[in-house]
DNA sequence: CATGAATGAGGATTCATTCAT
DNA sequence: GATGAATGAATCCTCATTCAT
């Protein structure tokens, strides 16, 4: 079969694309940029992405199971509830600070109108782990009965915010993903239930 | 000559940014589609503004400034404090939901490299006012001592993860906005303060 | 109206279509190689001719309303229906030796497939004169009973054969000229009709 | 090792640069579209055929010998001259017809810049013994005398021309291959001569 | 020899910006 | 100032050809 398509090259070409994305954005990036940070030809990318669109729909997913992987990896499925959210927020955070460049194109790729509503479903499909959680807390009423999705998105939401705040942390001695962990499990929990703050 | 005649003509390219950026998306919306949406020769345009990126920092601030009024107009300045913020956050989604437009311009700009540090810390003055409420509920224990920007940075993130279910609302029958607000308010009380749930 | 849309511009853009096509061949010729062979700016071309393929289209009917002008100007409306014909004929030949790109370039085209029927239609509408003239002939008995479309086609695949040997005709003395019209009338002429040969 | 092994291999080739040509226009067709039809790999293509160009110009040496072996098969060697004549026509429109895919491929190439003089020459040498026919009509005056390569060539273009009009024959009765060849013969045929209208 | 991935020059077209009218 | 034609660099993608497997 000749040359097989190489997966690292593959891998190449979408590292290349975050780094790129992230240093130029994604709009203002060419294609050239990308194949050449990833050391191929410029055709070569069109070998393994046949557009730049189809390029940006599969960063997203590959960026998408990359974060899912990271939260849910070493969960702790024996812990209690809060500790169990706790690491899915520790973990979210964690990924944002360890990979800030894929933080930052997530971030633009999930405003896009280039990402399809396809790509978007398979995204969340990712975190159907993260909503069974939130739902088992809310049968044993340990946090608010909002639509999981919802509660999904919130802790999302914050996250980001937060990790846009941890890098200036020095100035302000805030521990922000503490603060924003506390925020989160304050607005959702429930009072009375089994979970200390 | 800071400024050319017509503000008429200027805010008509406002609009129409929003409008085309919206629908196309920020970056693949090229200029002449503004102008003709507008009603303006292509190098009208350039009179008024002399780059995209000025109109696009340009367009950023206006939509701040709209957002802004929109938040602190008729604010119950002798209301308690729950009040207050329920105010802010009622206004605020209110404002993405009438305007789902400039709301989904101003997340695409939000993220986007175009939007200098200047443009983004003239655009964050214009919330002052609303850092300056919650600077008083910390000094008043009725919230978390959190740095007060990362409290409003709080609100705004959760309030879009909001805005964003709010449309499907009619599925889940939940009523995202209170819902959204009351994680948020609970997530910052301190227990015992002043309010009530 | 700013700049007008400059005929000039837009002929200068065709005559060097003509030139570099005949030069290098329809296909493999470049837009580029055009504007910059018409004097304009490689964007100019696409002010004037929205694609390439519209150029081509565009080109093909120029090229047929010039030849139609060559063949039909200074018809002689009262000569007999030989000399009518042979003055097609010759204004045919005339034009394909005076213009030999555009005799070339024609003949590609005429074999494209970018040249869309409507193009090929309106192309065969200006010799609607040529085809009056071969129905006069058919009711007067001077020539064959043929559909008159069929016999302006002979004529034209024969003039063209025709000008193609002429470039060679210092070798054979042959005057191809003459030798073609011959052959073409005397393929048509009813005998004993009113034409002498 | 001037030929690759399989003969059949690139005959596939051959035939399915004859369908896609025709499909799609012989500039417009990438190599790989021949290659795919053909069933072999992109780069079998260029063991057998060094560049494009070669294939392009071993094609039209094919169909031309095609078209010859058609037009010369079972030839009426002892006929009188107008059926061998008539002979040649009938088997040229019939190949047309037959083959038209063939034949739209042979009028591109025909006036493409591709073909080199020298397949033309070796193409028109295949045609040989169509001049010595008519070299020996002319000798026995049967037509007029004109360079027998004229002669030819202007059969080859009433024959096209008389094959375009085949298709749509059922909307006027006319049989175009008898209409088309009576012009010819009559074109050439000098008065008095042995043959018969 | 067959395969098809790799290459990179080339090509049509777009678009921010300039400038003649 | 307003207009929109003119500009040409930049962009995505194609494709003939090469070459590793």
């Amino acid at each position: 079969m000749a040359r097989p398509k190489s997966a690292e090259k593959r891998n190449a070409i979408l590292d290349a694309a975050v780094a790129t994305f992230a240093a130029r954005g994604v709009w203002t990036t060419p294609t050239v940029a990308i194949s050449k940070a990833a050391g191929v030809a410029e055709g070569t990318l069109f070998t393994y992405f046949a557009t730049k669109e189809v390029l940006i729909n599969e960063l997203y997913l590959v960026l998408k199971r990359d974060l899912a992987e990271a939260i849910l990896s070493a969960f702790p499925q024996t812990a209690d509830a809060r500790t169990k959210v706790r690491h899915i927020w520790n973990h979210y955070v964690r990924w944002g600070m360890t990979y800030p460049e894929k933080f930052k194109v997530m971030a633009q790729l999930s405003v896009s109108d280039q990402v399809t509503e396809e790509s978007r479903a398979a995204g969340a499909a990712l975190l159907a782990e993260l909503e069974k959680l939130f739902k088992d807390c809310i049968k044993r009423k340990v946090i608010r009965n909002y639509p999981v999705r919802f509660i999904g998105a919130m802790l999302g939401g914050l996250a980001e915010t937060t990790m846009g705040f941890i890098p200036q942390a020095g100035k302000s001695r805030t521990d922000y993903c503490a603060a924003g962990f506390d925020t989160f499990w304050h607005g959702i929990v429930l009072p009375g239930g089994t979970s200390r703050s």
